[in-house]
DNA sequence: GCTGTTTACGCAAACGTTTGCGTTAAATTA
DNA sequence: TAATTTAACGCAAACGTTTGCGTAAACAGC
């Protein structure tokens, strides 16, 4: 009578029916063999008949598989939750999770442990969506051995977790400020993200590799850190332009910045490129039609997403991370927002 | 010893160590009376100490109560995910839930019944985010019975579903065509977005209100619909303004197609609001910075989740829906991008 | 016709909880 | 002191599955 509320019936009341154990209608619904096909026809047309659907939790306590993962978004990237980077993996998450039989639990802003949801058995791994590599709670994953892969992950020198999956940013950016310099540019800005993610840290390496490669001086005043939102992409690139000597190019971490500090130049009547060169970085289509064209870092955040329930999925089910993948490259695309260095006025 | 494979323990252990019955263990954990303060001491520590965590499969098997709620995504909204629209409505459902204990089971690009994550007890409740008007799979929901919230809802004329959650945006958009009027323009453009989309339908009737009510004539050919994407947005003010009577003003129905057609107005180096009247309408902050600042409809789409959340949370714990709720009224703001229209050329 | 194999099923345990009911012993009341 | 209530706990059923094992019947090979 309880289940008279849900309005569905049980493997029970089908074997009453059709005068079998409910073993067999079990394994007759689950398509393994041991039972004849006639029985088989009758089960499935009678479970269709009296709404049958089974009970998740039920077939989870027994079978000890969920079918579900789970996507953390730390309470550090709340801020960041509403930028397309996030949709566009979530995007790439749930293509793959759909395809292979998974549902998506979401988790945003967690502050406690992200290993409980896995040892309550609410999820069969966990997706963690950060960018923070101080994040100290992606150790219990590993300690405790939860199925879990961590994007972007972490710094490839000290990694924490095993299965880190990231972009493979390097070379793009490296080619972005290469691009530049070769233009002549000198001062050269790059409005980062957050001190301690991943992004800014793989974004200085790119840029120091190229300044030194090319026998530059590193000026730390260009590198400004940001929250990774418009209002500080804006502000941040009022900043740069206001500086003594402001640079003659920008490049921006992510869309949001890149948007801020676009409207920043508008604001200011410059032109693009003739007064200032600007390479953005984009995760979604929002700037794909600004005029200029906008030279481009792209970063393939829907494959990165894919990628990381791919590798979940895989070490859930044979208990084994897969070999190695190979890397998912940001492209650089030189469009018409990058120009010559502006002579010294 | 399978057990060990997950690294936590079950009740029944902890009843052992603590010399009671599993089940004076459970009162003790869910904090019922029927428990000596001493042994519920005595319980707690252990459990600490032991790595407990309650199986939520057993649980709810049980209890018939998940505590999840479902996000569901439809099909036909796919291509609308990645927008901050969709993301700031998360945000608000994911705080209610949160603070009220409740689980986010996310469902993108659903094509199947959304009626099965309830029947197969996935969920307590599921709240549809879409905009068609049209989908008749949520008819099953109230059909059978399932706590469900709908955002943003239908049609107050003809309702499907009883709890449809949505803004309050006639008044804000009628204002802001009257604005428009008042400027003096005429030719006015509204960018809308699929032509079975509440928005769109919500939109035209206030528009045409605003239109009727001042006796001026309606031509649609100002109406174009949209797929609420950018780069729609961009596409369609290019037809707009390649009319022989290319409008005056226009209005934009979202975050996306706004900032489409502000770059096919800043291609075009048309000046704002000197040539063209514009009034954007957005869930994000992405304009916020923009120049000339914009006459904005602000949609308040983080309070659509959570009266969503809230709603259907009340629905699943009481069983009844809460009662009238006072309206989510989208605001209307005066910048600078609306003018007095410029004089015909 | 005997042995061995396969097919099609039933039985019952198990998964880890919650919870109604029963049973002591202690506490309270008359 | 006896009667009654209450507190603290145990017992066992229940939730709806999956699955290992057992078994009868059918079937094959010789």
């Amino acid at each position: 009578m309880d289940r008279r509320v849900f309005d569905v019936s049980t493997i029970l009341e089908i074997a009453k029916l059709a005068n079998v154990s409910y073993s067999t209608v079990s394994r007759a619904l689950n398509g393994q063999k041991g039972v004849s096909e006639a029985t088989r026809a009758r089960i499935a047309t009678l479970a269709r008949e009296m709404n049958y659907y089974p009970d998740s939790s039920a077939r989870a306590l027994v079978s000890r598989r969920l079918n579900v993962i789970g996507i953390i978004i730390p309470r550090t990237c709340e801020y960041t939750f509403t930028s397309p980077y996030y949709s566009h993996i979530m995007l790439g998450i749930s293509a793959v999770a759909t395809q292979r039989g998974y549902q998506l639990m979401l988790v945003i802003n967690e502050q406690n442990s992200y290993a409980s949801f896995y040892q309550r058995r609410m999820v069969d791994g966990v997706i963690v969506v950060g960018n923070h590599f101080d994040d100290q709670r992606i150790f219990a994953l590993t300690e405790h051995n939860i199925p879990s892969t961590v994007v972007p992950g972490f710094l490839p020198d000290s990694p924490p977790h095993p299965l880190s999956i990231s972009s493979e940013n390097h070379m793009a950016n490296y080619q972005a400020i290469e691009h530049l310099i070769n233009l002549g540019h000198r001062r050269i800005a790059f409005i980062l993200g957050h001190p301690n993610s991943v992004y800014s840290v793989e974004r200085i390496k790119a840029y120091k590799d190229a300044f030194r490669d090319k026998d530059l001086e590193i000026v730390d005043e260009y590198l400004p850190y940001s929250d990774f939102s418009v209002t500080d992409g804006f502000l941040l690139m009022g900043q740069l332009l206001d500086l003594p000597k402001p640079p003659t190019a920008v490049l921006c971490i992510n869309d949001s910045i890149s948007i801020g500090a676009l409207n920043q130049i508008k604001a200011r009547n410059l032109r693009i490129p003739d007064d200032l060169s600007v390479v953005v970085t984009c995760a979604s289509n929002m700037l794909a039609h600004y005029d200029p064209p906008l030279t481009e870092v792209t970063v393939p955040v829907v494959s990165v997403g894919k990628t990381a329930a791919d590798t979940l999925i895989q070490l859930i089910e044979t208990g084994a991370a897969p070999p190695g993948r190979s890397p998912l490259l940001a492209r650089f695309t030189i469009r018409r927002s990058t120009g010559p260095r502006p002579r010294p006025d």
